[in-house]
DNA sequence: CTAGGTGCAAATTCTTTGCAGAATA
DNA sequence: TATTCTGCAAAGAATTTGCACCTAG
């Protein structure tokens, strides 16, 4: 099952997970990934490519990826599904053209300090946030006519 | 129907919405509400108050005020609910305990200065954004003795 | 062999919709 | 009166769960 993808199958053992086909797939498929996909993305994506893995499965699996912290989970705005993105070794943040729904990653994240001063001045303990941008994209921009309401 | 809170059912009117009564209590509740609220806080919280309205009005209701910007609507990590709260003068965002659940609401905004640099870097027309920040409170901090996974 | 993973079907939860009657403008 | 709103019941979408079987360790 480890034969290929060693560092794939090494993450989950680390967390004590047993190491499945299925497991492997998903988290693969999360890594190579540029945006966050939803269980259902990745459901289909993997069916397209001739591997028949249950939804529950995957749902089940993205549960405990998530509270393993190998994933992480983000709500996008008028979208009722979780999007689920792979922890990289760098945190960022989207901006979602509210026309065409395409996502970018944004690397730099300009909350560090603001976070470090919120700590100190509410006494909290800071663990994540989540940032998303909406707005329109260069060719949805100049398609827009309508910009009245 | 609108004999009290007329900015309340004035602001309605403005939308060519009709005010109903159902509507000025969703609207009243929302503005006096310090956090955003699911479509279900807002109906039981106006049952308890002896007001029956059905939970698909307040759905209805809801989407009616988001199309119209009275309302925003929000998607809080690990709960499948969509919040709502009133577009208000001032934009915030928001710090939730990871132990105890509590939202406080944010003020002040890092990021206007980013997002205009952004637009500039990327050619994007930004809108708006969501920032949820989560962390754990000054008492929920103090109990935690299980930092270990 | 044993603990944990998986498929399947059914259940749950949150939200949306169709329709007929009610209320607003 | 015309249009919009509402309640009700039913449908729908996303996610979760119970259970029997399967598989990695």
């Amino acid at each position: 099952m480890e034969k290929h993808m060693p560092q794939i199958s090494d993450t989950i053992k680390k967390n004590n997970l047993k190491v499945t086909a299925n497991r492997i797939r998903i988290l693969e498929f999360l890594r190579e990934s540029k945006t966050p996909l939803s269980a259902e993305n990745i459901y289909l994506k993997l069916r397209d490519n001739g591997i028949a893995i249950n939804l529950s499965t995957i749902y089940r699996t993205l549960e405990i990826f998530t509270l393993n912290n190998l994933v992480i989970s983000l709500n996008v705005e008028g979208d009722k599904k979780v999007l689920y993105e792979c922890v990289g070794e760098h945190h960022h943040h989207y901006l979602i053209c509210l026309s065409c729904s395409k996502i970018i990653s944004l690397d730099y994240c300009p909350l560090e300090s603001y976070e470090k001063e919120l700590e100190k001045q509410l006494d909290y303990t800071l663990i994540s946030h989540r940032l998303v941008l909406y707005g329109h994209c260069p060719k949805c921009k100049s398609k827009q006519h309508n910009l009245t309401k």
